[in-house]
DNA sequence: GTCTATAGTAAGATAGAC
DNA sequence: GTCTATCTTACTATAGAC
């Protein structure tokens, strides 16, 4: 992990967590210099192009990363022990700070630019495709594998944002091992049938 | 469907649609003025409490709807064939009004107050309940249904987001029909595991 | 009920001194 | 690089006439 000590990046990481706490349109210039102490007028030195142009740093720097729920899946034997360790990974991955990043971008991307919603793409179809080749060790089916592989990614999507980020968790007993199980015994079926 | 043609219904209809095509922060009570036709103190003599206030009316009136996606479904007599009921209900609630409600409350949610939190809340487990006795029909063990139950709505809830929000469905050929069809080929396996 | 007019505040952005 | 000072614009909200 880098230091981020300089004044440039104080500045995008000041932003980054005023605009996932408030939302990009909600956050003021003067807020982000407030948060990281200086003035405006320095923060206008660093992005020229002002607030727009922290926007995309931030994009950059500090968008949602996926990999880690892929972390030791690769010593998975079969279908169900590949769900498994998944189900563990999102465990750790479902935390403030991951699901936050989901739920803002998820909120600005109507508002964002073209480059900048390649880059949100880009994220994600790097995950899905990593993902897709450890499903198709187990389906010799390349296409029923990725379509598992993206049935995977939106339940555990779908988790994130109901349980977390809108709190049901608060309300209801279905924890992500619950999901995990269910996805465990349910998609290994899926292989035999075709 | 109400008329909703008398002034107050008027500016409650246009600030839901501004708020959710921008964000709330981002809208400004000038914009809704000027959307309905009328001045910004006509607006105040129908929301004294100003800009919040017309937030709280926008969210008893405009919540997503979820009650479609059970249509016709007490008509299946398998759970396989509830959840190409369910699909087939879900290709038709995918589309732009639904999930940019969706989108909208999540982006919100962290701003709401505690009344208008639980207001989200009981919506959503509404929806779960009449789908969890759709699915005990078919699953005796009801602690098990409500895990499928929850998973199905976690699954559907992200293919919303991932491929309608964030418009994966423009680089991915991965529709609601071949979601259905991996969850109605996966899910019934559970019943006989148990 | 709806208007005009305006108060008071905060926003994004820039010029120029150091 | 960072500051002070300032411009322009937009915002929420209210008072008072009709």
């Amino acid at each position: 992990m880098s230091e981020r000590t300089n004044r440039r990046e104080l500045i995008v990481d000041a932003a980054a967590a005023l605009f996932k706490e408030q939302g990009y349109t909600a956050t003021s210039i003067r807020q982000i210099a407030d948060q990281v102490g200086c003035t405006e007028a320095a923060l206008y030195y660093h992005f020229k192009d002002g607030k727009r142009a922290l926007l995309q740093a931030v994009l950059e720097d500090h968008a949602p990363s996926l990999m880690a729920i892929l972390q030791g899946c690769e010593a998975a034997e079969s279908l169900h022990e590949l769900i498994i360790c998944i189900g563990k990974n999102l465990s750790r991955a479902v935390n403030k700070e991951n699901l936050d990043n989901f739920r803002w971008i998820l909120a600005e991307f109507p508002r964002m630019s073209a480059e900048e919603r390649a880059a949100v793409h880009s994220k994600h179809l790097e995950f899905e495709q990593l993902l897709a080749v450890q499903v198709e060790r187990f389906v010799e089916d390349s296409a029923l594998a990725r379509k598992i592989a993206w049935t995977m990614v939106c339940a555990g999507f779908g988790f994130g944002q109901l349980f977390f980020n809108l709190e049901m968790d608060k309300l209801v007993d279905f924890t992500p091992k619950d999901l995990t199980e269910v996805m465990a015994m349910a998609l290994p079926a899926v292989i035999n049938m075709c």
